[in-house]
DNA sequence: TTGAAAGCGCTAACAC
DNA sequence: GTGTTAGCGCTTTCAA
């Protein structure tokens, strides 16, 4: 059996309360104490117990994560920062694969609640209704990252899909291009579907672009198949197009190579634009124009936010990150 | 304050014993005390408190897993192996990143031990002696993922590499090739650098093909510009070569883009080949012939593993699991 | 079928 | 400076 802290005590001849202060670096023991005791630690190769001191604090330094898949580096990237900011601040996370699945959501959000973890970070997906009203309960302090709720009062991270849409079009526009088409996601989506669509709309009205419905081409999801099918389908809708704005990278590699397929070169025949600015985007061929979402840095502000609800009981401020679009060679300018 | 087992038993008018054993589905209580409490715990919102219960079973449904970086689809393949076997067991797993660092790496270790989670699963890196004796030390259970020990007696489950380098090699001799390059790894890495560079060499060598230094180009570590140095590199110093093996995907695409830069086409004047058969393989242009790991696979084995000593205390055998070569579109068959 | 009580490993209030 | 002791929320003997 590993050794406790009365085994500590016992070996060193003070009371187990010493041992505790010495670990805690509380003062109240003299120097010699404190030798006498560091040593036999080291010599028993005693480990503190943290389930213990979580029951007595109340604190498990422990945060959850939900996300729908893992298998993305979408969430690798978010991941990281929840990881780099929960180590900077002496938690570790426990990873949730919910597989957007409602009853797995519920099971693992139950799950945590039971662990006792510090905070939840709830990523990638609709809050639902079941879903806030289970952790409201409990008041466990919940972030949303890369996602949002119109419904509920709870703090987000994310950037803004609308603007940056907006500002992915205005960009090709920028290039000198006229015939515009989006492979979008899912028309239904009111996170990541419906705002980047509208954002889009907007940019070109705004810029006396005319629009109609061949301009857009929804899908199911959005992932690599999704821009497959969308630049084929595009293309079917509106020959003309010259340039396409894709709502995900993964997509905007799907439409990459369906142009191969097709015989299309991009981008001097047509310019293809994608959103998220994965590690995938700068390994594509040509490298992909996109607009980036910081992911890391959006995990990092995530957790961070979680410490500030633990440390000062208050909930912080939504924040809206900034996009960038990040030029590489998949965009072609077009000469009038 | 969330409301405890105490609470349960005096809204219900039973001891907190009755109420744990109905909590553990024990027995030894009526119908009709179980309706009662069950009915109580439904109306506090009751929620055990797993922190308390780890602290007297000695058992948290926690593991811990420990990878050099996050952001990388082959870690996220085993990371979503890892997270489906353990919720199938009941448990959550806690991730740590290492960064490769030694400090860092005994710092988690340190950090895992302390939280008494019930195993550990190591991937991806090599086990130093500082880290096995430190968990040794502890008996606490532990797995090697994609990475083996020849010093220490720890389980492992990953492929083979010589052996998958050797049919990579192979597969290329098969389709008429024998101007064969590679693209290695780290040249002194004894787990993914050697043992494929060797088995490249040693299926060349069976095949009767000749084989200088030449044929083998070195690289830092495994990732997408090492690909694009390493194709370049391989291109100076072997000008016939018409077919390369890469020891990674990332490499291997890597070597895509450097060939589309430098005009030459894949894989009409070379081929390319690849290993690990990562989400990227399919997304690459052209699609990437490559050899698969079951990466998912392997992650769910490791849990596996790690449940099988807690339950039945019994080390359990390494698992090689099969390689299998993934015949997309980077290869041609050279005619003589 | 049920309850009282000891104790898991630790922290913290209180006493000396 | 240091020790005693009462819990944290739970499980598990032992008795009744």
């Amino acid at each position: 059996m590993t050794n406790t802290i009365k085994d500590v005590a016992k070996k060193a001849n003070v009371s187990i309360a010493t041992v505790s202060r010495i670990l805690n670096d509380q003062g109240g023991y003299s120097e010699k104490t404190k030798f006498k005791v560091l040593k036999v630690i080291e010599e028993l190769g005693y480990q503190p117990n943290a389930v213990a001191r979580g029951l007595i604090n109340k604190r498990t330094h422990t945060i959850g994560v939900l996300f729908p898949k893992l298998s993305s580096s979408l969430v690798t990237d978010l991941l990281d920062g929840i990881e780099k900011a929960a180590n900077d601040n002496g938690s570790s996370v426990i990873v949730c694969h919910t597989e957007s699945n409602g009853e797995k959501t519920m099971k693992y959000l139950q799950l945590l609640i039971e662990k006792r973890v510090d905070g939840i970070i709830f990523a990638s997906e609709i809050l639902k209704e079941e879903y806030y009203q289970f952790v409201a309960k409990t008041k466990m302090p919940i972030i949303l990252l890369s996602t949002e709720s119109y419904a509920y009062p709870v703090p987000f991270v994310k950037v803004n899909d609308f603007h940056a849409a907006y500002a992915a079009a205005k960009y090709l526009i920028g290039k000198g291009h006229t015939k515009i088409g989006m492979i979008s996601g899912k028309k239904d989506d009111i996170i990541a579907g419906i705002p980047r669509i509208e954002g889009f709309k907007k940019a070109l009205s705004d810029h006396g672009i005319s629009l109609g419905s061949e301009n857009v081409v929804f899908s199911r999801g959005f992932a690599f198949p999704d821009g497959i099918e969308g630049l084929k389908k595009l293309i079917g809708q509106f020959p003309d197009v010259t340039a396409i704005f894709a709502a995900s990278d993964e997509m905007a590699i799907g439409a990459l190579s369906a142009a191969y397929q097709l015989g299309i070169k991009v981008p001097d025949e047509i310019s293809v634009m994608g959103y998220d600015n994965l590690n995938l985007a700068e390994m594509s061929i040509p490298p992909l124009t996109t607009v980036g979402q910081p992911l890391a840095k959006m995990g990092e502000a995530a957790a961070e936010m979680l410490f500030t609800i633990m440390e000062t009981g208050e909930i912080p401020e939504s924040r809206i990150m900034p996009h960038r679009i990040i030029e590489r060679m998949s965009v072609k300018e077009r000469k009038k």
